[in-house]
DNA sequence: GCCACATCGTTAGACGGCAAATGACTAGGA
DNA sequence: TCCTAGTCATTTGCCGTCTAACGATGTGGC
């Protein structure tokens, strides 16, 4: 198995792992903080919109949607110009997150980017970036 | 979102979409590759060895050996000397897929470093192994 | 020789993710 | 005005992944 695709992939792995663990301490199940930062960045977003600034399908942010807003994080509603459209509002419980959720992410990054020198976290970023453009085109 | 975390992350998701189509071309489903790769390497192992190989756990390799040997992948043995284990064999379908899924996913690894320079691919196997030592010992 | 403990695989249930099918609503053209 | 085509969200069903609980088999100490 190639060398990059097999590094790259276990990789993922342990950060997801990681992500889990950090998330877990806050309510949260991998991946909803990004949910909840989409709304951060935009309350009353629809899924739509939602699935696009996150690069998933729209069925998954509505499988999201529906557990989160079981636990309180946030409730539905359907616009009101246009009945297709449906967005999703933060409640208090979801907006108060929003700073332990990025400190403990910030966080989660510097410990994982601890033995990197500072050039070599430039290099690193530029060559993920040239791969992720690639990759993009790809597919 | 810290920078890194975040370009990690659309970058899995990018590839897992490339490795997806590219191992569908050959009837598979994500992941599979890497427990037929195991079973090349070491025909007859065990669900628990395999996992530890993939970095993954023992149900999820017990769940894929099940859909594998529904479609005639491989075959599930006890071992004859400890009724506890349970040994995983490739039939001649799961051998055949050797050569063109090896040859796929060096091809996947080919274009999608293809932007990189020796020297930017060589850093970026070498940060990215840091951070893979780093976030393991966190876990 | 028997029984407690360790070692495996399996099952159950939850979650993120995807593709395909369905349903509700809007908008635009005849 | 009405009907068709397009746009959304949702549902369904599958896969990989995890944790926790369960069950079967070996092993070692007494």
């Amino acid at each position: 198995m190639p060398e990059f695709l097999d590094l790259h992939s276990r990789t993922t792995k342990v950060l997801r792992g990681l992500a889990e663990t950090a998330m877990r301490r806050h309510g949260l199940h991998q991946g909803q903080d990004h949910l909840l930062a989409a709304l951060w960045e935009r309350d009353g977003s629809t899924p739509g919109e939602i699935a696009a600034a996150l690069h998933v399908t729209t069925p998954t942010v509505v499988k999201m949607a529906t557990r989160m807003s079981a636990v309180g994080l946030l409730t539905r509603r359907r616009d009101e110009h246009d009945s297709r459209l449906v967005r999703l509002w933060l409640t208090d419980a979801g907006r108060a997150l929003q700073g332990p959720v990025e400190a403990e992410r910030r966080s989660l990054e510097e410990k994982v980017t601890a033995d990197l020198t500072e050039d070599e976290r430039r290099q690193l970023m530029i060559a993920l970036t040239k791969v992720y453009k690639s990759g993009s085109d790809l597919l």
